[in-house]
DNA sequence: CAAATAGTGTCTCTAAGACAATATCAC
DNA sequence: GTGATATTGTCTTAGAGACACTATTTG
């Protein structure tokens, strides 16, 4: 008849085998091209961070920033931390996208990857400084239904261009994961994290969820209807939008200045 | 100048320090209620498959069925092993549900959990026998939202009730985590994933996603309607549930037989 | 004024919900 | 026939998409 507390004492964690735990984080934002007109608004591009490895294995490929989860601290935690060491950003949002624990994804080992989509706007990025270090980029994103299941993800940077090649496998669930065909230049299965990732950025702004996130607290909403139609790659017209996020969003009394064109009222993410 | 093979061959995955790696799973079913009258359908209750535990910690609670990750299978099979060990069935279907990594959930020391929810028909688990280990057992499951962000769920199987409440904690993104306000007997932080696989479950079932897996092959289409609203907690008006449903479904040329009113016709899930 | 974006009004079409009516079985 | 579920038809209403029109700024 033992107690607890006694079964506690004796309990030796070490005698079961035990795998190697990793964060991996895709981070998104959406960047903004220069405008050649002085009146035109600018084109928007969904990007994700990449880092280039600079050790084995995989050197010299991108792969999504990430690391070793340390005692004390959840996986949220760690995802968090790993992006804030490469952007000196915290996210404003982080949402879980699934477990890759495949035999044989990493070849120093047991290692097994819970990963992130995260969210920053590109206004917190610039504050921060242009990361001068060349080993971390924002790669922009090309990611279209290519047949029955099977997508193309491309990214690019500059010269630097990454190809892959998915097929969707339905889990039987809602949800869906992703196998690899194909993967230049990215490292590990992170062009399926990344694929993942895409597929629940997309969901989550279906309802608006994660729209918000890539602005600044006060925002107009043609910049609001850009996120949402870069990100799910489609054109909304203007009168329809505003119809529909009005519910979501509460105007403030200031306005855009110096634009060329007729000032925009501001807005605010409406609280819960 | 070193190749990879020669870093593989002196890296030593030991040096870092390792957390123990558990899947829990919620299996959900639903179960039909006997009537009393010949003519009457039965009610339906959906429930989740609970394990009494015999050993410490939180000896005598009540567990999701789970168990340590062994090396060279994923996550998924881990989870899949665990309820046939439990069931003798294997579900259809197995969907993500999130880590739960929070330091000292677990007193035996360093335990990440990997979440899954999944879905059982009964008829499976009927034709396995109604598996006599005293401590298996489904329990039926009440969940409401209680005020802003708190949500009440209530598992009873004959005498034994467990209680728990919950407050929602918005992750930023679309999806939601909860966190444990009381929960009485159940063991570890099991109310909060049980809590995240019924949000799952539901958001699953808005797109008829995850509804077909408790039916047999073929089914009524009365029967995949209480389906939905039990899972849902709502009521549908029988003409335009099927005429949503009409895209998911085939039908076939098989009828019901001596159920005391008109014969139904039997259907299948539309592939894709 | 020209060019460009900001913002509003309204028409149409579709989909969802409500409700009514008919069909068919076991007993 | 009675009581139950099965199944179809249609009216009404809410919402999405399309389109036309007005407003306001900078150069």
């Amino acid at each position: 008849m033992d107690s607890e507390k006694d079964f506690l004492k004796n309990y030796r964690i070490e005698d079961y085998e035990r795998p190697s735990l990793t964060t991996d984080v895709a981070a998104f934002m959406i960047r903004s091209e220069e405008s050649d007109n002085y009146k035109k608004d600018s084109k928007s591009r969904l990007s994700v961070l990449l880092i280039k490895r600079g050790a084995h294995p995989y050197k010299d490929s991108w792969a999504l920033p990430g690391g070793f989860l340390t005692p004390g601290e959840t996986v949220e935690e760690c995802a968090l931390r790993e992006i804030k060491e490469e952007t000196g950003v915290l996210p404003a949002s982080l949402m879980p996208v699934g477990v890759f624990s495949k035999p044989g994804r990493d070849p120093r080992g047991w290692i097994i990857s819970n990963a992130f989509a995260s969210i920053i706007s590109e206004e917190s990025v610039k504050q921060h400084g242009g990361d001068d270090a060349a080993d971390a980029q924002w790669f922009d994103i090309w990611y279209e239904r290519k047949g029955r299941s099977d997508y193309l993800l491309d990214l690019s940077f500059g010269e630097t261009l990454l190809h892959a090649v998915l097929t969707e496998v339905s889990g039987g669930f809602g949800r869906s994961s992703f196998k690899i065909k194909k993967s230049g230049g990215l490292a590990f299965d992170h062009a399926a994290i990344i694929a993942t990732a895409l597929s629940a950025l997309r969901e989550g702004a279906k309802n608006y969820d994660t729209i918000f996130d890539f602005l600044p607290d006060k925002f107009t909403l043609t910049a609001l209807q850009r996120v949402q139609e870069t990100i799910m790659n489609i054109s909304i017209l203007p009168a329809n939008f505003r119809r529909k996020i009005s519910d979501y969003v509460v105007e403030t009394e200031e306005y855009t200045q110096g634009a060329g064109h007729r000032p925009a009222r501001l807005y605010r993410r409406k609280s819960l």
